[in-house]
DNA sequence: CGAATATCAGGGAAACTGATATCT
DNA sequence: CAGATATCAGTTTCCCTGATATTC
């Protein structure tokens, strides 16, 4: 038996994540926890944060094809099918061939998706305001600026990540 | 000149997504871009993201157990056990039997882990510049205020998040 | 006893890879 | 033909749920 009543670690820990990444640290931390709470409350509509950025985009740009839609929410086109077929099983998006495209699908919106849509956004913005509470508008002008620089330093890098620049 | 801008839909559009959370869409972007380009050069040492917080963290506090463990990178206990079965098998992390409480186990990272540290710590040290370049000095101050005031605003939304101190 | 610790069993969703049929 | 579009098949990881043995 050896007496190492002081359980001590030979090597230094020098710098961490959190000492070379600081900002990359806290907004993984502060996204983990809006995704939870808006995970948290959207399981009442059976909604994803992936299926709900499909859909609003949706919204946003009507029609799309799938392609451009992928790029838009930046998910890779395989991803952005399975999310699509979810979403067409529940009705709440449709999948018509592009005339003018016969390899190409042109997704939309359903009309009955109007009341799912009306109780998320009451979600989405309920986190908004309590995630913001207390910021002042400058601050506020200020971050979405820095965000919108960060974006564009990132777009670009790696293999995947061309534009979508806006 | 634009008091009426042409309906595509029968439907009343409203607002969506951007229009109810601008933020949360931008930083949601900005993670998964992050998340991205992170990812993808951390595959060259079979590191995810959440095994990289894990790790960091045992770095940074030193032996904890593993619920400690799971508080601090806000994943579930069930989660966590699950991750630091990943890096155990890789020889990257023990688990040892707590002293003071039999029920409790302390996870503590190993020596050899040094190496794959200091790897990734230039993969995290890059991505950090990176998305940071032509961000002053203030602006970056600015975006941790916020970004905490953020993250202590949703703490304690949602079932669990209660306090990030313990 | 009630609460906490860690784990088992099981599920769903997202992201990635490689391959493929069709079409521009 | 080269390239784009969407999908199939398959793997991994993460996150969640419910249940359980043990211990505080």
């Amino acid at each position: 038996m050896e007496q190492d009543n002081a359980p001590k670690q030979d090597w230094k820990p020098t710098a961490d994540f959190a000492d070379v990444a600081p900002i990359s640290k806290l907004i993984f931390s502060v996204t983990k926890q809006m995704r939870r709470v808006f995970e948290q409350q959207a399981r009442q509509q059976d909604m994803t944060l992936p299926q709900w950025r499909a859909l609003t985009q949706l919204v946003h740009s009507g029609a799309l094809s799938q392609a451009a839609l992928a790029n838009l929410i930046e998910t890779d086109p395989m991803t952005t099918s399975k999310i699509l077929r979810l979403l067409e099983t529940r009705g709440l998006i449709e999948r018509l061939p592009d005339p003018a495209d016969s390899r190409a699908k042109i997704v939309r919106v359903t009309p009955p998706v109007a009341d799912m849509v009306s109780a998320m956004k009451a979600v989405a913005g309920q986190l908004h305001e309590t995630m913001l509470e207390g910021i002042a508008e400058a601050d506020r002008k200020t971050l979405v600026r820095i965000l919108n620089t960060i974006f564009d330093n990132l777009s670009g890098q790696g293999d995947r990540g061309k534009d979508a620049g806006q």
